[in-house]
DNA sequence: TTGTACGCGTTATCAA
DNA sequence: TTGATAACGCGTACAA
């Protein structure tokens, strides 16, 4: 018995009785190739049970037939943020079909981003790459221009951007929560905010504000870093201030939560006393008590259409916008009318 | 200009003066360079800003220089589970500094687990995966043993395994945990434990057991699969029952919070009425109200080590045993005496 | 230290 | 149109 060689495209040639080129021709359905002759390169192909190695193909066509996601938060941020879990879900969904792997890199304060891409990028890793948390000018967009790597970015960039975007409306979520707070009767509400810099955060900001504006409210932003902690924090500071909010709209669930925590800690009610709305709907905010009025987003969804989209770019299709369905509310038990005498 | 080509090792010998064969030696650190030729050829390569191509060494040694993890669990159950995304955070940690790439898959109920470990293997995508979740008699270990690919596994399989383990002891977490509540006076626990399938789960249960009846408590222990979900459903179930337990030992935290929403609605304090554990010590179980006592594991350590003795297995070392440090308990305001007619 | 074969597909060139 | 031949991508290993 031979060693344990996998079987190579000469051994398949061979057996077919035909030359290499031609089992290339045959494998990759291109013209040249009489069917019967096709017929039998096949057959002898799968009797020896041969695929062709991967990395002989990526040395010769100069493809990796890999996509990369850097996540750039500090861990203790993804831990408590089920969007990323779920968002590469719905990238599985797309590249596990399409032979693609997804290369995923953490990019935490020690190990700076650029590098990171760096790496990839000259170890030709990766044939694309998915942008999430896009910032304020962000120097990814330049920096991949720089090193010839297709992207996706989730969102549309502040700055000019080459690549293509896959984007979710979040202002209409959040003007959905502000509506359904006014249409309760809040009058004084607050939005604890993601991070200034990262564009969809500014962006949700931004809708809170004109909504609240819209609709007469007074209102109050307070900006985090997207953890947790920082909610917790947030809400804290919201609630000792005078004239505190009958209502506070967060930038994601697990702020929503420790806001809530921080609100029941003090004896404040949610949602008799104080009402509170998260944004994803993640599964751990229906099954807090009372259960989470939140913005739903379909992370797994966008995940799909952001690796479809990279993967397009890569075969050449110039840059697409591509716009998501419009967020909705779903409306849960931590939102009521506000308290009586709260206005 | 010339068209932009990345310089070759070819390059690099030409300029240095030398064959490329020694080229290689050099950058390698291997015997057989005179120093000041050794200089020489590092310093061209600088120049020309050469980088060896990633798929021509992968091609020419047979190794991919990445690892894989194939994550079994359905997206609801990982959404909910801060354990992966830090434990990811953790192999980066050693990975990112050895060049190697992480390579993700996602086997959801759609796509078979099996087939994932193959397209990994006969692609050579990984040199190597990580087996987290281990299973009873879990068919990935003859499987990953016919495709000869290296493996370690987070704790040691019940069925002969050739690959290194990196276990962390739950049971002692679990111990602590009914010992805490025993304790505190409690006669009546519960357990809400993950599915019996997977061993770290079994284990969990077995510990609590054995805890529970050498504390000479009266236990009950509700298999799911950790969800959220199914977390709230077990809790309803152990509520409902006469002679319902006065603390909750859970398998993670999610379902801690989940139940503990349940008890909330129907009006159970906790930890008044009713004590809560959860396990993992995530974020969100320090941003609930109360905050969750919970087992404290490292999952991002674990990570760490998890990396470093799959990439020894790769080396050739034999399999390694290792043990983490011992788990413990973190006391918050979800646990407390029992209501004084408990018994 | 050097030269060269080798790993393995892909593709351009050329002959039938 | 069908097929063969050979060059190519790039680093590694072994004989010289």
């Amino acid at each position: 018995m031979p060693p344990q060689t996998r079987p190579t495209i000469a051994d398949v040639a061979r057996a077919a009785g035909v030359s290499k080129g031609l089992v290339s021709f045959a494998l990759n359905d291109r013209p040249g190739v009489a069917p019967d002759t096709r017929a039998r390169i096949l057959a002898a192909a799968a009797e020896l049970g041969w695929t062709p190695s991967l990395s002989a193909r990526s040395l010769s066509v100069g493809r990796a037939f890999a996509c990369g996601l850097v996540i750039g938060r500090s861990p203790d941020v993804i831990a408590a943020d089920p969007f990323f879990p779920t968002f590469i879900a719905g990238l599985e969904d797309e590249f596990s079909v399409t032979g693609q792997a997804l290369v995923l890199a953490v990019a935490t304060p020690g190990r700076k981003e650029a590098e990171t891409y760096r790496a990839l990028a000259t170890d030709r890793r990766v044939d694309g790459v998915i942008l999430t948390d896009i910032r304020v000018d962000d120097p990814r967009i330049p920096l991949l221009q720089e090193l010839g790597i297709p992207a996706v970015t989730l969102g549309v960039p502040d700055v000019a951007s080459p690549f293509a975007a896959v984007s979710a409306d979040d202002g209409v979520g959040i003007r959905l929560a502000v509506d359904h707070l006014a249409t309760l009767g809040h009058r004084r509400v607050a939005h604890v905010a993601g991070p200034d810099a990262m564009l969809h955060a500014r962006r949700r900001s931004e809708s809170f504000q004109a909504a609240a504006d819209a609709a007469g409210l007074r209102s109050r932003i307070v900006e985090t870093d997207f953890s947790a902690a920082d909610g917790a924090r947030a809400t804290a500071a919201l609630l000792d201030a005078a004239d505190s909010p009958t209502a506070i709209v967060y930038s994601n669930d697990g702020m929503a939560v420790a806001g809530m925590a921080v609100a029941q800690q003090r004896g404040i009610r949610v949602p008799e006393d104080l009402s509170i709305t998260g944004f994803d709907d993640t599964e751990i905010g229906r099954w807090v008590h009372p259960a989470l009025t939140s913005v739903t987003t379909d992370a797994r969804g966008w995940g799909l259409v952001a690796a479809r989209t990279l993967l397009r770019a890569i075969a050449g299709e110039p840059p697409a916008r591509i716009a998501l369905a419009d967020p909705t509310l779903a409306v849960r038990g931590s939102t009521a009318p506000p308290p009586l005498a709260a206005d």
